[in-house]
DNA sequence: ACCTGAACACCGTTCAAGT
DNA sequence: ACCTGAACACCGTTCAAGT
């Protein structure tokens, strides 16, 4: 964890990990048999210091925005620490006890085990997929020597300049997408997703 | 593309290109300056055979639904050539082509720009974010030698033994959360995320 | 129980040199 | 304009051997 804090999910490697644990990389192998299963370890490390109670709500859709919310907040406080996250169906005790709360809401809201289990996946791959996408920059910034906000920046002239023809939407609404509100823009989607699965909960009761 | 295909993402080395083009690695690097470059030109080339038109609806929603749903599963066909778009913000011909659609969709809806480029990146991210956790068990896999029934079996299992006091909703939810319906769990919660889009454009329009 | 040395089979990338 | 040889500085992993 010391080394993705501090030199992020590249530097992240069995050599690495061997200085700075003042040891040899052969070593490792003792402790774990690849450096995926190291991954799998860190990943639901990740989620040691994420507070699971604390943030509870009368409404459960406050509750559910809350928390995902926060979640959102924590895989990107830590540089590029979430990429380890991102699309690993971890079984840890820390990434247990997010999912336990998290379908606690759902359950609590009143839906059936099917439509929850969906409702909080599809909520999860939402997260999750933003993480990876406000990330992105920061590894193509990696890359070549520019900061995020160049990066962007670069992408909104590349956009406002396509040809209006072919593209009028995308230069149209380039300044839109390339707005640098994050949070506003992860919300967005989020409440949109909310209100959704409230709906169809309405709609599934209307029915039963 | 043909590596992609044939031997997966992580056969795509620098080395195996250049064989398969009959030339040396080094060569390489005349045509592009570092493998992120190339890894940016053929995400985009894998939406070079995806069709954007052809699927026109009447309703916008149905319309959107139908896209998104095309391109969640145009991602998931090649192998695990999918993890090469999640979370790169591509400029090519392809990936604008399929931009340009997708925003022209929002913007017939009567979505204003800010909230056309909002929700068209909220379905980007879900799409996205959701074809990563579809080829993670793939890649688990690849790790050790199981089939992903058999991952996502064992997956199954572990939840369903965890203690019932601490996990209660977990166990209760191990069949639903490991339920093999991939493209069901997709259409769930893009569903829910259209709904949600259709209702805050209903209640914008309200207020202007 | 835990660590090391030494090796294996790889990576991406650079650069002077070739045609 | 395009390619090669040779090298550099890395990877993850194995395994016999050490304590």
């Amino acid at each position: 964890m010391r080394i993705l804090e501090r030199d992020g999910y590249n530097a992240l490697t069995t050599r690495n990990l061997a200085d700075e644990l003042g040891v040899k990389s052969a070593s490792l192998y003792w402790h774990f048999r690849t450096k995926e299963e190291l991954e799998d370890l860190l990943a639901d490390e990740e989620l040691a210091d994420f507070d699971v109670e604390g943030w509870s709500r009368d409404d459960w859709q406050e509750e559910l925005r809350e928390g995902a919310f926060r979640l959102f907040k924590h895989l990107l406080a830590k540089r590029d620490a979430g990429r380890l996250c991102a699309g690993r169906l971890a079984t840890g005790p820390n990434t247990l006890r997010w999912m336990e709360r998290g379908l606690g809401i759902f359950r609590r809201a009143g839906l059936n085990a099917h439509d929850a289990a969906f409702a909080s996946h599809a909520v999860h791959v939402y997260i999750q997929g933003f993480v990876i996408f406000t990330l992105a920059p920061l590894s193509s910034l990696q890359a070549k020597g520019l900061s995020r906000r160049e990066v962007v920046n670069a992408t909104k002239r590349t956009l406002a300049r396509l040809p209006v023809a072919t593209y009028p939407n995308v230069v149209a609404l380039a300044d839109a997408l390339t707005e640098r509100d994050a949070e506003g823009r992860f919300l967005f989607g989020l409440d949109c997703l909310i209100a959704g699965i409230v709906q169809r909960k309405l709609g599934s009761l209307k029915k039963g």
